[in-house]
DNA sequence: TAAAAATACTCCATAGGTATTTTAT
DNA sequence: ATAAAATACCTATGGAGTATTTTTA
């Protein structure tokens, strides 16, 4: 018994005839007729009587015949579901997102994926970066997106770098300091830092390197007032206040080019350069619909790059 | 796609390895693990990461092991159900019973089928010759057991006669005529009918016979008194009255064996020979319990014919 | 180094095609 | 006489085997 014999029975079935079933299954009907027999022969009954020219039903081909459309129809399922999930268009995908780029990638990456993939399901995930690793490793989520320098590297993860985004500070245009800016050309932090400073979370490799450039007063103990995961939050503060943001500058990129923020050119520069990564486990398959999401993270990530250049 | 892949991907799963699943399926190793590759490359994607030794499912591989599964059974169950079916252990039988062959072979065969084949589901339907015709037509039953005389010979019919059965007048022990029967060794249809007569409904043919060998007294409206379909209640009137039965003989041999009924043999003879016969329509394949139901009729109708003989 | 999976090759059973016969209307 | 199904026969492919290589724990 395979599936083509079923399908074999349901075309007869529907036809009432092995020359039009032959017809709609591409076969010849001498071809259709002996896939009959064999099915019939290996079921140990008669599915059909032919009566003459009429082909009936037998009640044991009846049976037979609605359990064949139940397989018939589930192994067609089964084709579909495999083809939709192969070209990206379905699927299930855990995506972990640390807080950095969370703010940065999830608002588009959500859009995108709405807009596009409408059949793709999408789980984001936060977390600290060692929860989330942990939860790569148990399967528990699919990718993770996060700071590069958060991760220790290891043999069983699948890292690819994102594009570099600069970070920087970022003020209202209004600001006092974009005042100073522009008649100065670059600002030393001691003046940043008679204003509130505000920023995710920041991270100690981060931290360290403040301290290394600006001195001890650059220590995120001692100038953070407000930090939020929730980025927009940031900016909106920023937008309304005199509050001065530290982050990846693509973030405020948009309100930046409407005039509303301004990057504050600090000297010397503060190389704070955002290093994003895509992690995965290395060697295991990917689903192409997580092949869909890294390309767009990595497109995006390429294209705020390339317009902190221009 | 194929049953037999679905199989080996299960086997796979369960296993964990390609070789145990080989030997679980009964193929090598390398055979199997075409199997799935050819598997994998018609569905487009990995089914399972070879990570080193150890196998892993891919979500996609997941997606496809839990369909397989219910593909698989209901494939196994198909083949369980064939095999039951085709070798008559299981099914669906609707048989249409006449009244007179109903009052011999209902009770008999409800046992042996209950006993011997619990799967089978019986139907009995009663109804006139011309109704259950019709219903053996419309395959609204599968079979017909009725008076061979109430047939007219049609081409689509295939028509098995059982072997005749005699019929006769019974009383019971303590009556007049079982007295008189023993003096004269037979008896006038005169004698018996000072008796009330009863009997299952007389068909044309019948009445006709009686009035051409005993005369218009004989005549059913005459006679006969009690008429039922209810073979049993009939029996159970004789065995506590007066009153003489008229039918086939095989329904009272238990108790005309047990002595509590006694034939009164009738000069000239009856010649009521009752002939039932098992009707299908032709050319249609018979359902393996069907046979068997016809086989223990005939089986039960030899018996009796002998039994009446010895 | 040993065990597991993949690859290379060979073979044959079977599904499919073409030509023809049988059967029933 | 015609149309449909079955049969006969041939071919090619895919699935299975054995032998071997590759890989990784």
């Amino acid at each position: 018994m395979n599936l083509q014999q079923l399908e074999h029975l349901l075309a007869l079935a529907e036809t009432g005839s092995f020359s039009r079933a032959s017809e709609k299954v591409h076969l010849t009907q001498p071809a259709l007729s002996r896939s009959i027999q064999m099915l019939e022969q290996e079921l140990g009954m008669p599915l059909i009587d032919r009566i003459g020219k009429r082909n009936e039903l037998t009640p044991f081909g009846a049976m037979v015949l609605a359990r064949a459309r139940r397989i018939s129809s589930e192994a067609q399922e089964l084709r579909r579901a495999a083809a939709l999930l192969s070209d990206g268009q379905a699927g299930q995908l855990r995506l972990g997102l640390g807080a950095a780029p969370g703010a940065l990638f999830s608002a588009p990456l959500l859009i995108h994926m709405l807009r596009d993939y409408p059949r793709v399901g999408l789980e984001l995930h936060g977390g600290g970066p060692e929860q989330q690793l942990a939860a790569l490793r148990a399967r528990a989520i699919d990718a993770l997106l996060v700071t590069y320098r958060a991760l220790s590297p290891s043999e069983d993860l699948r890292i690819e770098v994102l594009p570099t985004l600069r970070s920087g500070f970022v003020c209202r245009r209004g600001h006092p300091l974009a005042q100073r800016l522009r008649e100065a050309g670059a600002l030393a932090f001691a003046e940043l830092a008679r204003f509130p400073l505000i920023s995710t979370r920041v991270s100690d490799d981060v931290a360290r390197r403040l301290v290394e450039r600006y001195g001890s007063e650059a220590s995120p103990q001692r100038w953070l007032q407000v930090s939020s995961e929730e980025i927009g939050v940031l900016v909106e503060a920023v937008r309304n206040t005199d509050a001065i943001f530290l982050g990846v500058l693509a973030v405020t990129r948009a309100l930046r080019d409407g005039g509303e923020l301004v990057e504050l050119a600090v000297a010397p520069q503060a190389g704070l350069d955002a290093q994003f990564a895509f992690v995965t486990l290395e060697g295991r398959t990917e689903a192409p619909a997580l092949q869909i999401v890294r390309g767009f993270c990595m497109a995006l990530a390429r294209r705020e790059s390339a317009a902190e250049q221009g």
